[in-house]
DNA sequence: AGCTCTTATGAATCATTGA
DNA sequence: GTCAATGATTCATAAGAGC
């Protein structure tokens, strides 16, 4: 049995009372500079690193030895210029302790519109990997995906009747001739990810798709490990750790998407969106691909 | 008649012979940290941005007000952890008076392949989009690409027939249909580059692409305007500045590179790489769908 | 069910207006 | 002057409707 945990209030005085590296993986994408106003008083680009700074402290307090913190984050335009805030805060954060092990880039394929005229539309976050010690855990094999080959040029070649076929019959046949492709053809990631962020889901208005958790939480933990959303909105996290069988903790501040989260827990299954993990799965193999 | 010209020397000295405000494009990629040690004394990644910065502050000068510098660099991995010079040098540089205006995402759909414990490929590298004031020059609309619905869904859909029926009918029903079509198939790209590595070119190893200058050339510069490579290497940016009617200056520092290069410029066009500017405008159009 | 076509919308950015 | 709020711009995706 998993535990799914959900704390309102504010994560810089909530992590406090979490006990030393309890957590497996941190994953969150913090309200961004001069976003939601109200809650968090509209931090200014300027004020966002001392702003941040001492939440990333608990966090690397309560952060296991070989756990993983993914921040998902990406700096403002202020007057024609990047703000420097995501550049200030890596710099800092190494001087609290932390390693900046990698960047991964999230390409957003399906990003915002929009014409302006010295700017063309953002089609990218920055997916920051930040660890405590140089031996943190990684299941690199658990994210493999299709190569090239395989993905663009068998997959083409199967009659329409071939596919039907083996819709209907999983795990026979056609199934068998797909797992031996796999054992073949798979190949490890790279550090760009390839997602759509899922803007029709009226339920939980979520700032990066599930597929984009579900990667890493495969990357980085095991069942039974915990994961940690500081920032959980309307809980994506959560929800998808909940799904691959791991203990979760989520803080939020506004008391809406608290009050939202708690809705959708308490909700049988059939009335949550119908996406099974194996669906998602197969989405997120294939993503690269798209 | 446009100019070429190659200067064999090091940047940091041979800049300070250019004039003010004189060049529309700066577009290069630095030796990488702790790279090319036997000609610039192997600079180590903590040294990195004291060596830079008085060449940085040289391209300052030289660049037009309405120009744009684009900074081709990722930072190399040390301990472990990604080394903060990039960082670093952003900082520094907006002392200096850069704007820092964008960067942009190049992903290296063809990256150098590889396996370690504790990392995946590097699949993409920043280009850092500097100016001088926020009132540059960009023509957004010549690196226009087709979108993503009409290239790829309603192309396909017609058939030669139709296509022909189209032309004859301009007005009416079908055609009607065909020139709202035809006003949304172009749309303007995003700040992700997907452009592969080209690694069979034995002519000149060259960092990136040739579709990668010319995509930034289109966009920042006019015909007669001034391009300039400090790095010139294999001399990649100034070749297609000359195919695009650009005047092109290069600087380096290796008599190897520098002596290929003259070679290369004087042999006669029908010994040089085959491909077209017609061919390689279509590729980088079409790059993004790739 | 499997198509095709329509529609809503998303951690955006800039210019303009008003305080 | 600065600062904040509003409107205009615009495209890949997924869901929904229609056949």
């Amino acid at each position: 049995m998993v535990l799914q945990q959900a704390i309102l209030g504010d994560c810089a005085q909530e992590l406090k009372k979490l006990g030393d590296d309890s957590i497996s993986l941190i994953i969150t994408s913090p309200p961004y500079a001069d976003q939601r106003r109200r809650t968090y008083g509209g931090i200014h680009p300027d004020d966002y690193v001392a702003w941040f700074l001492p939440i990333s402290e608990q966090l690397l307090r309560v952060l296991s030895p070989t756990g993983t913190f993914i921040l998902n984050i990406k700096e403002r335009v202020l007057g024609g210029e990047r703000h420097t805030y995501v550049l200030e805060m890596i710099l800092e954060m190494r001087k609290q302790g932390w390693l900046w092990t990698e960047e991964f880039v999230w390409h957003k394929k399906n990003c915002y519109p929009g014409k302006w005229p010295n700017r063309f539309r953002d089609a990218w976050e920055r997916l920051i990997q930040f660890n405590k010690s140089r031996r943190f855990k990684m299941f690199q094999d658990l994210v493999m995906v299709p190569t090239g080959g395989w993905a663009k040029t068998r997959l083409k070649k199967l009659s329409e009747t071939d596919k039907r076929r083996d819709e209907s019959k999983v795990g026979s046949g056609f199934g068998k001739n797909i797992s031996n492709w796999l054992s073949r053809t798979m190949a490890y990631p790279t550090n760009v990810l390839h997602m759509a962020t899922e803007c029709g889901n009226k339920n939980h208005s979520a700032v990066f798709p599930e597929a984009l958790p579900e990667w890493f939480i495969k990357l980085f933990t095991k069942e039974n490990d915990w994961v940690l959303d500081p920032f959980m909105g309307s809980g994506t996290v959560l929800r998808v750790a909940h799904r691959m069988n791991r203990n979760s903790l989520g803080i939020e501040i506004q008391p809406d998407y608290y009050r939202q989260f708690m809705r959708d827990m308490a909700a049988p299954v059939h009335e949550r969106p119908p996406k099974s993990q194996e669906t998602r799965s197969r989405e997120t193999i294939f993503a690269r691909h798209s």
